[in-house]
Formats: C-alpha cells, structure tokens, sequence
DNA sequence: ATTGAAAATCATCAGTA
DNA sequence: TACTGATGATTTTCAAT
C-alpha cells in the first residue's frame, strides 16, 4: 500500500494521540475533515493501523517489575516449538515473546508486580511448561524510553 | 489509588480497543453512560491510563525487522550513563531501552526495515555515541505474542 | 458515587466538483 | 481524491439524589 506524506503525518499524530479528532487533524494538515476521516478508515482497512489501545502505566496497577528472561528449548523439533509457543502465548503475565537468533531461541518480556512474583511465575508456570532448557532472566533497574510509535518520517 | 472490580474491567476494556464507547461498557458492566465516563476521567486523571494510541503494525510501514541489542558501557560513571540515556532516547529507531542488571548494562529494541538499514543504524549511530564498550545484537525470527495489555485480573 | 437528560461536539455519509 | 452540508451518535456537563 502506498503512502504519501499526509497518510504519514496522520499516523504520526495517532501513535501519540488516538484522541485526537479528525477535526484537529484537519487543521494541522490542511485537509477537510473529511479527507482526513477517508484515510484513517483506509488505514485502518488495509491494516496499517491494527488497533486502538489505552496504555495503562504498570505501577499504577501493581506490575512495576519487568524482567526480559530468554529461554532455550532442549530440543527444536517443530511440535516442540509449536506446543512451547502456544503455551506461552496464554500466560497473561507475557507481554511478548520472540522467536529470536543467538544463544537462546526466545525472549519474553514479563510483568509482575515484584520479585516475589516473578519467582512464583518461573517456578508454578514457566518452568512447568514442556521442553523448556535453561532459561536467563534479565531485570529492568530502570525505564530510559519506551514508545509504542514506530518511526515513519526518516 | 484503590481501583475496584469495574475500574480493572473498564482498563481491560481499553487496553484492548479503545474506541469502545462509554456506551457499550455501560452495557457490559451494568452501569450508567455517566459512571463509565466518570471513572474513566478519573482513571485518566491519576494516570493510570497514560494515553490513547493507536498501533502501527510494522510490516506495511516498511519497519519489518526487529532486533534486541544489548549494550556495556566502557565505564559506569553517573555521566557517562546520564549521556548514554539522552542520546539513545533522541534515535528514532529505538523503541524501547531499558537499564538492566546482569552482563550488559542496557538492552535495545530496535525497529528499522531490514538488515541493510540495521548494519547503518548501527555503525552511524549506535557505535558513535560516547562510551559504548560492546554490543550483542538478537534478531527476532518471528514474533510469537506482543502485546500492549498490562496484566490486571489476577 | 450514581443517575437522567440537555448541550456541545464529533463521526459518518450523500451528493458533487 | 477531496469538499460541503446534513444527520445521527457520542461525549461532556449539570442538577438532583
């Protein structure tokens, strides 16, 4: 699909801004509303824009503790993959998990309220999964950026 | 802040769409248009919904390759971090960057189009920022869960 | 804290250039 | 593709409980 620079300021906008009106939107970029509200329903048709979210901040509901923990299978035959992933996916405290190159085969990035948690996560559901081998967890000291906006303009 | 059963529903709600009009939870959780609306105030108030985006999938924007690089700094003095911090919040191609306990200081989440564009991120940007020790880049094969949803009823 | 209803704002859709 | 104008839906405010 093609884009041409008004499609990219528009989602520029609504990556940081979902709220925005079509309205303002308008005005920033010197469509009518209506040219604005055409695109944005043809991103969103065509799946350029997948969703609209509310992103809550994790401390504030008691998940302040991040933690990335790479994991190696013992085996990689397909079905292993396939069930380890499955498996994964259900785990509500996953936010995401990769198929990744190197040393380990994924990572997950998980949220749990604090160490005590996490240890209750490795030990009741992580490591109970099948096919696991090792796995190397990884601890957040600090957040320095965290945006959900891919970059579009560069 | 206390948050109570509908505020925990009305965030999972949103996290997931939210375009769902206070009309629609009201139906959901038996409620007025007004409570809903209220609550949502309030939780936009205290911050514990931080912001409404809308979601970009990578793909149709050309940014399909993702990678994790983690980073050791040559030295840990509170400037040199300090400086690391500023500079790798400004590149655009960094989503995420998170300090972080174990054999490297800092890990990346990188999004750019392919390989091509990754090698030129690295050499003209990343490698140039003052301090950088090494670096060990994990690129994602596939992506088995990504979500924006922090975890709330359990 | 919740309600119901009014007022203001917005999204949406025809018709048209 | 984009625009104007009309309509229905939604958000927001407010008095009352």
């Amino acid at each position: 699909m093609k884009l041409d620079k008004l499609d990219l300021k528009i989602l520029k906008h609504l990556q940081e801004d979902s709220k925005m009106t079509n309205k303002e939107l308008s005005n920033l970029l010197d469509l009518s509303v209506t040219a604005v509200y055409e695109r944005i329903k043809r991103l969103e048709r065509e799946g350029v824009i997948s969703k609209y979210v509310a992103l809550v901040n994790p401390e504030k509901v008691d998940k302040g503790f991040m933690v990335f923990c790479q994991i190696k299978l013992i085996q990689h035959t397909k079905s292993y993959l396939t069930k380890f992933e499955e498996e994964v996916t259900r785990l509500s405290e996953v936010l995401e998990c990769y198929h990744v190159s190197g040393e380990y085969d994924y990572i997950l990035k998980v949220l749990v309220k604090d160490m005590e948690e996490y240890r209750e996560f490795m030990v009741t559901k992580l490591t109970n999964l099948d096919h696991i081998g090792s796995t190397l967890s990884t601890f957040i000291i600090s957040k320095v950026k965290n945006t959900s906006a891919v970059n579009l303009l560069s």
